[in-house]
DNA sequence: CCCGTACTACGATGCTTATCGTACGACTCG
DNA sequence: CGAGTCGTACGATAAGCATCGTAGTACGGG
């Protein structure tokens, strides 16, 4: 087998596994605007996307909190690439969990925003 | 402007109309244990129930609080029938701004539940 | 080796919330 | 009327959280 090393940075973070992830983390991690506002722009793109590719109303050290809330309750999954860190959707988790649930949520946040302003 | 109503003999709820209900709000008031556990179990009775039909892990004072954060967030309606209150689900309006997404969350909750014991 | 970029860690702050106990109001039934 | 049941209101408390600024660390390129 290939023991590829992939680049094992200094710098690695905290994940929950997947049987670890609890519906009441993730519904409260997307309780706040903002970090529901992130998720939408991972699922749109639906690659991974650097912190600083995102333009949010909020400081930097908010931004990282946001980040660190979603990595904790296992909606997203964040690596280091060089000095960027890159934030992906756990879809895959997600779906095995919760079969249905990030589409229903995300379609709901779609609706919601066509009736007000992108809010 | 609004000519305060003294509102004499009514026990009557503020609710908020369809339109003001917003999908942070309804995943914030499930993102509690307590109150995702009042919901399934309206949601599987199918009928509104009394808040005193419920036993749960805290106090009166705290059951009340519980029960008016999800009438606020949209997620219940309330409404007296003698001393009792009683309290429903409001299938119709979240079905209306958020389809699919009551069953998507009520299944998560189940199997998450299922997983493990009935937490 | 130094500098700029990307992000973090820490400490502070003010707001929200989950919790409780106690005292009270509304209703029903004797 | 009086007692019991059901739920509320209020005040207190402790914890959580969103926010910020500042100072610092890791990395890549000249």
């Amino acid at each position: 087998m290939t023991t590829a090393v992939p680049v094992p940075s200094s710098r690695d973070l905290p994940h929950p596994v997947r049987g670890e992830i609890r519906l009441e983390g993730v519904l409260h991690a997307l309780s706040d605007p903002v970090r529901l506002r992130i998720v939408r722009e991972l699922a749109a793109g639906g690659v991974a996307l650097s912190c600083s590719h995102f333009d949010l109303p909020v400081s930097k050290s908010t931004t990282t909190h946001h980040f660190r809330v979603l990595r904790e309750s296992g909606v997203i999954r964040q690596n280091y690439e060089g000095t960027a860190k890159m934030n992906g959707l756990r879809r895959d988790d997600l779906d095995d969990l919760f079969p249905g649930l990030l589409d229903s949520l995300l379609t709901a946040a779609g609706r919601q925003a066509d009736r007000h302003g992108g809010t």
